[in-house]
DNA sequence: TTGCTTTCCTGACGCCGCGCCACAAAATGA
DNA sequence: TCATTTTGTGGCGCGGCGTCAGGAAAGCAA
């Protein structure tokens, strides 16, 4: 028993092994770049092992893609926790994902794999139900803010729209903001300069839209999200490189 | 002289034929389903001729998000021109881009391919320069109306954001709902049941939130748009058909 | 019509990568 | 020590991309 434990655990290392060589060949070179022989070659083991521990290349993806969405979430954890009324925690929320596409622009690029039609048709239910829980998480969080908000009449939410499709008009800003930037052939060439600075002006002009109580103009958003920028921030890297950590252990 | 005119009509003809039969493969099946064994095969000549129209699948691919592309741009300039002041022209705009996504949903999915690092980059000089060509004319179109609203006194911007940028969120939040919608495994779940709704809801919220008049509660922001969805609807019937006819010819 | 040139079309071929599977090696256990 | 199970191997079939030598057709001149 005690030697099948160790067996397990030697393979268990190996499977994050794998995805430790394919993580930086995924990012570099994309999906076509990755492929199973390459792994095996520099992990110096058959294809057929490689294949013993996912049974095709879209499972190694979404396998890397969870991992960056977990640090997402702890990110999002992490924010949420802080003191205060529910539209700094909010903003907090907002200085993570700040942190995450400016710190940890590979996890960003890497969750977006999740998005892909022909990964997701080929991938297992067990992965399926991974990213989500994951993303129910995610809002979980982002949406008990918002409840928090309105129990204490901090907000009041226009009929029709659930705290949830509150929290969706934010992730929409700023996934859609983020994905733009990302891939937009040229975005300065648009006039768009600081697509950053943009993004911020957005949140708060759409959190004051809704009269999110404590009203703040955008001088003192930025002035708070600065500031909890400096406050977080340590902590934000503290998780990320757990997350290494763990990844190359 | 006639004769080589004759002979060049029939070559065009057959790359818009190409295009023809590779959309539906493309739509259905994606970027793997799509062989360029399989559309010579359905067009009954040999893969060499292909090749003679198109150097590789991602340009095939390109050519039809550019028609898509060009699509939503000629539905933005027929919004863009009608009557009124810059808020309602900001919000045919809305209604062009609602149509857009719920009666041109295949254009809407081709579209996205021009967001693919793999395909950009071995795609030619010139169809990218076609892309951001149809991105810079869109944005200039959405641009100018914002540039009315702040030339006649009914918008003024902060400080550190352009009129491109203020466009940029309303792309942002348009875009990554649709993609959301599009692409989350099973938003219902999350508690998001009428996303459409949410995306007017927090465009109207956005508009009101940078002060831009007329000012408009939201019922009312919902009542114009439904007059508005109402009054435009034929013509971008109208524009579509017109494309499909020139897609089909 | 004939013969020459150019333009266009063809499909077999080389190459690569996925995923399978029959076999080999190693670990386990009696 | 040998039988059984578990784990690892790499060659193979398949299918898709893009090429290219050669063949067919069209143009053109006499």
């Amino acid at each position: 028993m005690v030697e099948l434990t160790r067996k397990q655990r030697e393979i268990e290392k190996r499977t994050a092994e794998i995805l430790r060589v394919a993580r930086p060949i995924l990012i570099a070179e994309g999906f076509q770049g990755l492929s199973m022989d390459r792994v095996a070659a520099q992990m110096e083991y058959a294809k057929g092992t490689i294949y013993n521990h996912f049974p095709n290349k879209e499972e190694i993806v979404l396998a890397l893609a969870v991992e960056s969405m977990e640090l997402r979430r702890s990110l999002f954890e992490l924010s949420s926790i802080i003191d205060g009324p529910a539209r700094l925690r909010m903003m907090a929320l907002g200085s993570a994902c700040e942190f995450f596409t400016q710190h940890c622009t590979d996890d960003f690029v890497l969750e977006q794999w999740v998005r892909n039609q022909g990964i997701w048709d080929k991938s297992s239910e067990k992965s399926q139900n991974l990213i989500r829980e994951c993303e129910g998480r995610c809002m979980a969080i982002v949406a008990g803010i918002v409840c928090d908000a309105i129990d204490s009449n901090e907000l009041t939410l226009p009929d029709t729209l659930s705290p949830e499709e509150l929290v969706f008009g934010f992730w929409a800003i700023n996934y859609g903001s983020q994905i733009l930037t990302f891939t937009s052939p040229s975005l300065p060439s648009l006039g768009i300069n600081n697509p950053a600075n943009a993004i911020r002006i957005h949140c708060c002009t759409l959190l004051n839209g809704f009269d999110w109580q404590p009203y703040m103009a955008q001088s003192r958003y930025f002035q708070e999200m600065d500031s909890l920028i400096e406050r977080l921030q340590p902590r934000y890297w503290a998780l990320k490189n757990e997350q290494k950590q763990r990844t190359n252990a």
